[in-house]
DNA sequence: CACTAAACGAGACGGTACGTCGAGTCTTGGA
DNA sequence: TCCAAGACTCGACGTACCGTCTCGTTTAGTG
């Protein structure tokens, strides 16, 4: 029995392939758009027509302006994930967040937030956002806690979400509330404050 | 010194006075359209059909759909911020936690989080919400932390909105991320969590 | 004694009494808006702020807007129906044909066009045309045939509506289809051609 | 010599082409509206209901009410104009202005006259209504006289607009004001006074 | 090398809601 | 009682975007 391609028996292999070049412009157009107007007033004639791509196109692999964008986003944030594992668990936390701090800072700030905002309000949004940006973002914050927990720095039996919680709430909150800006000084001095706190849930006999 | 009438001075007191039965029935039917169909799916010329009012005098009143909303939120949690003061600043800061975790437990819990929702891409909103809803209870947090200042419980140069962000940030996560829930056990472990995190931070040396 | 006030004995004569300066406010305010926008684009709102009066007012004392802008043209136009009776009857109707000739080419003809445009969808303006504007003139148009038929220009037993068809419908027509103009030539040709016409329908044998 | 098919070498044939049974649809409907309401009455949102087409579709193709309702006209009298031509010049014009009246007698009069009251405020309608329904009748009427001139009948320089004035006026009119009936007596005896009037004109000396 | 089947561009279509406008009525307080 | 101001209802307007559809036209792989 022959290796088999991944889902090559499944999918019938005729007919004219996926042109790769349409999902890069329309992402591409996305990328823009969202940049120029922002997420709802985009629409995604605007998108079919800066790609350069028919609308019937853009539905035959996507079923809304959200799923677009979360792609679009998707596609280039993926390395931000990794960051190199040290000896000291709580620098690792410490980097982490610094790192996202610093990427919803940027353009991919107001992304983020759109794609919430619009989770509000569209179940499958939510739960695409939930899977494929927080799920592997939160599985390598578990990962350095049960580093740390390993390094008898926390009490093994603590609540994984709440620790997340405590790591990453403020962050969010200022993000999509804006009554105080992700300023530099946001991203230099909360990451280890946060650090702190977590110790203090984690750590208190 | 005699006391004045607010407004009374200043607005014209000619033509055909609002309708205060029309207001009320606006908002009235805007409460029960989100609590049957979310603030996405709802339509402003079905709020003008469920409240009997023309849509003309809700476009009159009120800029758009979560405008309306929010008022009726509003109007339905005034009383809401108000926690008698005790001896005891951080026992205080506990009460007002919970009470936000309880509020957004229930119904309002969703309203809250779909006008987050809708702000991110309408400034408008934005502002109306950090104006209108977060304001008053920011103000009413920061003279609780302020207690604890003079009480000698924190260093007096602290951040307040920092102060605010570890202490709600994990809250409002939860409640737009949706990742874990905001069950009874968050409701009663949580607050003395957060207080003792903003201790760590507020405290420290 | 002295001179009574016709219909001072029926109606009451309790309360402020009719301003007639709003009548003249509002006809003059009507007139200047159907110069400058024509009866379709001009609204009763703007009626109503333009001559310093209030809406309510208006509907007080006038149906709609047609009735409005049909009173104008009443009140600026009662002179031009009578024209001194010469010892010659086709003279007079020469005369009568070429000053309402000379009306229409003026300013009014676009009200008198507006209103018969109105017409063809409201009955009562079409009525009120018919009662107020046409009567009047159809019935001296039909003193001086009398006057030709006395004079044993016309035949006794002709049709007078038809007769008066003749005479002004190629008016009219110009007016309201515009296909050519209603210009000097028209005004200085046309009467006498039209009273030949007649002629011959009204005295032929 | 093959013959070509018109305009399917201009226009790109891409995309999807347009709907036929919709116009047809849209039409019906318009037509069915007017006999129902009349045109001031009916409401683009009710033709869209009713040809069960949507409001869109309809705004793609039409500007308004009144070109709908001029389109249904123009598809239903497209045979009328033409009369088969007689050795008898002046019979020809008889018929045809016959047959107009005949015309106005029926439904299509209200029509007709409701998009010449549209006209005096719209002028795209004005427009259109000299452009499409008026110019091919005054064209054919046009060649009738000339056959009357070829035949000696009239003059060669008569004025062409006045002339078919003096044949058509007289019916516009009573098609406008309604001041007197378009009954049998009319379409009867009217026909040969009009072309005996224009012989006065356009024969005396 | 023709054939086939899916991808694709263009753009029409049904649908839903939008926010606005004007007509005409109603409700105040003041003259 | 009349009036000015202006809130109100009603109904229609024309627009925008969504997601689907129907064409005719590529563009691989297959037979």
């Amino acid at each position: 029995m022959a290796a088999v391609q991944p889902e090559s028996t499944l999918l019938p292999r005729v007919g004219r392939p996926r042109s790769e070049d349409c999902r890069h412009k329309v992402l591409a157009a996305a990328d823009e758009l969202f940049a120029r107007e922002g997420l709802a007033r985009m629409s995604v004639d605007a998108i079919a027509q800066v790609a350069g791509v028919s609308k019937a196109t853009i539905y035959r692999w996507w079923p809304n302006k959200s799923a677009i964008v979360m792609e679009a986003l998707l596609t280039s944030t993926e390395a931000e994930v990794h960051v190199p594992i040290s000896p000291f668990p709580e620098e690792d936390l410490i980097a982490k967040i610094r790192r996202t701090v610093a990427l919803f800072r940027g353009p991919r700030g107001r992304v983020v937030a759109s794609l919430i905002g619009q989770a509000q309000s569209d179940p499958e949004i939510a739960e695409a956002y939930r899977q494929q940006l927080l799920g592997p973002r939160r599985a390598a914050m578990r990962a350095a806690i049960e580093r740390g927990i390993a390094a008898g720095l926390y009490r093994p039996d603590i609540d994984q979400d709440l620790a997340i919680d405590i790591l990453y709430g403020p962050l969010y909150q200022r993000l999509l509330l804006r009554h105080a800006p992700l300023d530099e000084a946001f991203e230099r001095d909360y990451p280890p404050i946060a650090v702190a706190a977590l110790r203090v849930y984690a750590a208190r006999k």
